[in-house]
DNA sequence: GATACATCCTGTAGTCACTACAGGATCAAG
DNA sequence: CTTGATCCTGTAGTGACTACAGGATGTATC
């Protein structure tokens, strides 16, 4: 008897794919022209089959995209993946290393934004005379 | 006796003016073009001359752009600053509320983000075998 | 078989906020 | 008068898409 995929469907055009990953149509096609997306074979008429294989790699990529990984990033981390090897895990830990330090300095950047917007806010809101607090605030030399 | 000014320097060319305040000198031009920052008065060669007034508008604008308004916001914030009615400061704080929200959004998204890599990273970095726990993260159905 | 409509194709151009050049003019100092 | 710094305009590149034009297929209905 022949076994049943749970997740991952035989054949799919562009549309179905987009459909079922989220992902839009052209987004897809632009994935596949800079080469982070394998291009998938064809049918006789030019129209695009997507299988099982590029299927999962674009979840990869969307998931990848998710955390915040440059498609630049997500090409390394995609031959990275291919060779795995106990050296490639190392490297992937350090490309995730360098990435987390960016997330967390853009963390710490949206606070400080929040901080000082959030006051601003408050002292708008409360009607503080004369003139807009906020406004004050982005005229002053010193933020 | 002549009052000393504490700022704004009287009369400056781009490039002072980039090196003061810190923006880029093409990119100063680039504010001009789109209209954030006015144009400033010219030398007879065509040569651009700052006074305090461009200086502090540029600084507003540094400013703004710091606490993450787009130039598009910056222009409305522009406009109800030289308004500056009481209905004007009601707007801004209104532009600045959906702006918080957005920031506090992206915050919310960069946490989950780190979250997960932090994680991630950790137990790659435990040596959990067999394979990359970040790759194995990342082909995984579901995040 | 004809028609209608959905889906697909390629290729180009637009978005945002810059940044980087090319190719030329002007300025200040020695 | 020449050198080197600074300035000018205009165009094109960045990243990660998104949108559209203009055309070719595919599928369902009459």
């Amino acid at each position: 008897m022949p076994s049943i995929a749970p997740q991952p469907p035989a054949a799919l055009p562009i549309g179905e794919l987009s459909r079922r990953s989220g992902v839009n149509i052209e987004t897809i096609r632009y994935y596949e022209r800079i080469k982070v997306l394998p291009a998938p074979p064809r049918t006789a008429s030019g129209r695009r089959v997507y299988g099982p294989a590029e299927t999962r790699t674009l979840a990869f990529i969307r998931r990848s995209r998710e955390l915040g990984f440059t498609l630049d990033e997500i090409r390394t981390l995609l031959a990275l993946s291919a060779e795995n090897g106990q050296g490639a895990c190392a490297e992937v830990s350090e490309l995730a290393t360098g990435h987390l330090a960016e997330v967390r300095a853009k963390i710490a950047d949206l606070r400080a934004m929040e901080r000082i917007l959030a006051d601003a806010v408050r002292r708008c809101d409360a009607g503080e005379a004369p003139g807009c607090p906020l406004i004050d605030t982005l005229w002053r030399s010193t933020l």
